[in-house]
DNA sequence: CCCAAAAGAGCACTATAATGCACTTTAAAG
DNA sequence: CTTTAAAGTGCATTATAGTGCTCTTTTGGG
């Protein structure tokens, strides 16, 4: 996944669970204005905020081996 | 997976691929310090680091929706 | 069309990630 | 044990992520 494909998993997960970014950004410990930036595709997370983010969310972050297709 | 997985999941491809932090500093465009310091757990790295790293080894980042086991 | 809630943005400041350089420690080969 | 490459660390500086506050824009009901 690429940096465009994470914004929009995790915006799309937010709204699926209909939760608003004040909510997430309270219950995540992120600030607003980082969560704010963040989705609208500004800036460049931390990990510390996106895992925040993603357990939160619910959601896991996996690192595979690329597989090489031919 | 958590910080310490991943980081252990990205040291551990580097050597399976026996590539030094050196010459992965250099094509990915990641600092040297900065990846020493993240490899040895030290730092928050950013996710445009992070996707140089995974980028150069040839590592995904996946974001999926946590199963709730019952 | 109106209104209210949610989302996005400008500005300014603080905290800290990123980096370079020099030095220390570790590990592998002989 | 000695040598040497790779990995780790301290210090200082620069770049930028994180944040709050305020204001604007967008969006979904009614």
């Amino acid at each position: 996944m690429h940096f465009k494909e994470i914004i929009a998993t995790i915006k799309t997960r937010r709204k699926s669970l209909q939760v608003t970014q004040e909510e997430v950004s309270e219950l995540s410990g992120v600030s607003l204005r980082t969560l704010k930036q963040f989705e609208s595709s500004k800036g460049n997370l931390t990990m510390a905020n996106l895992q925040k983010l993603c357990d939160t969310l619910g959601l896991e972050i996996k690192l595979t081996v690329k597989e090489i297709h031919r």
